[in-house]
DNA sequence: CGAATCCTTGAACACCTTCAACAGGGGTGG
DNA sequence: CCACCCCTGTTGAAGGTGTTCAAGGATTCG
């Protein structure tokens, strides 16, 4: 398998490591020194790229990390007993996923990634006894972990108040925030999750999330071919969406 | 005002401390010994009680402290901007909230007291300080924000995936789950939140919720006279739920 | 090229909402 | 103590938004 060497190579020659990664400030906004992030960063386990539909870990697993996207994107997921998949969040690179098992100990949600995708893993245990040392260290897994609780209870009002418009300009606006703060545009981006999963995480089904696309493209809004959109009028966009979106 | 002083009275005579409250452990799950716990009640205010309708603390005011309930039941809240309210929580004896402020450093919700209610207020710099003395401190934080972000998945599932029915429902279970724990029955209990804030809690409409109630009536599950619910049928309402409901 | 998957479009239907009116408590003031 | 009023909760009927069911088109990959 030449590819995976290549790979490897290039990430051996990268030298990758906190310092260097332009995405640090997002997994951990602020508070750690120099110092600080050579320490994180000996901890770090880096894997190996995984493939589009390849999983990080499976619900039930024992929880022994948390994990930050450095490229690609990851789907979270629940599976209800009856079967029903239900998406609890799609990540970006530089945001941070796995949070939701340290109370039970084990991972009440899959993680599955939705195109080639690079993550790092921070074993918990060790972060744990690394926060001993670092202060700031907790007070950032804290910080980090609030803005989660926040955007989960944005996404819920989200589904309390909205109508399948709304949700779906919001879900739009929230990616084009994103995608902006890591550097790409904020209005051409491709949606590396299918209609299915964007249904799936904004309560709406697959048809409805189809025909809004549709009519949004009629409207001038933005244009839509497969997976690729560019929005024209960014603004407009905002404005259908209503309230602010959350930032994550 | 004969009536405050009388009930400061009576806080003073319980000497309420962590130590003898019967929450503690649902406060604080697992893992702090006795002199850590002395040294936390030495951090935590104890406000007198509220009265039904007054706030806590209001959305946009500072970040300042975390609360735990007592006694009673707190209601959290957002407003956006166009007016419209979104219930976030109801949190019982033995919950915390105010978690969601960590990040931003302001509260992005308001709380509010739906009966007669006292809390624990713990002013967070101080209990961020205490961390760095008391390793099994933040880690006991980190457990409690990710069973809160565990419970609002397991909402959002429910708003996504469920029927009205279901939803009450499991609304249901879950507050049987959570009275039970802390010793009242799990058969018989108050409501103390209206049909309005059920409603825009589960993302119902006000006249839907009352509906409900008189369907379940009808079929024999359970009894509502106002604020008063009985539930004849505990595993008939179970099923109905669905999926299991998340504990707090 | 064929199969599988993903996406789109149409039509009928269901669930819940909205609008409207009314009933019943609980508190206040007379 | 009773009358009144306001607020909460209940019930009915009409209507809308999104779903479900069904079929067909597009894209990708073996």
């Amino acid at each position: 398998m030449p590819k995976h060497s290549t790979v490897a190579a290039d990430l051996a020659r990268f030298k990758v490591a906190c310092q260097n990664c332009s995405l640090f400030q997002l997994c951990l906004p602020v508070g750690l020194d120099r110092g600080d992030l050579e320490l994180l960063d000996r901890i770090i386990k880096r894997r190996r790229p995984v493939h589009r539909g390849e999983h990080l870990f499976h619900a039930g697993e024992p929880f022994q990390s948390i994990y930050a996207v450095r490229s690609g994107s990851v789907k979270t997921y629940t599976v209800s007993e009856d079967g029903g998949e239900q998406v609890t969040g799609f990540h970006l690179p530089g945001e941070l996923f796995g949070l939701d098992a340290i109370n039970a100990g084990k991972h009440p949600c899959s993680a599955v990634a939705l195109e080639a995708t690079s993550v790092c893993e921070v074993p918990f245990d060790r972060l744990e006894e690394l926060g001993e040392d670092v202060p700031s260290l907790p007070r950032q897994m804290l910080r980090v972990m609030s803005k989660t609780i926040l955007h989960d209870q944005t996404l819920l009002a989200y589904l309390s108040k909205k109508t399948a418009e709304e949700r779906l300009a919001g879900f739009l606006c929230s990616l084009s925030q994103r995608f902006s703060q890591r550097g790409f545009s904020a209005r051409e981006f491709n949606l590396s999750m299918s209609r299915v999963d964007i249904g799936n995480y904004l309560a709406l089904a697959e048809e409805t999330v189809s025909r809004l696309f549709t009519r949004f493209q009629e409207q001038g809004l933005l244009s839509v071919v497969r997976k690729h959109v560019r929005l024209h009028d960014l603004d407009r966009v905002r404005a259908l969406a209503g309230a602010a979106v959350s930032a994550r």
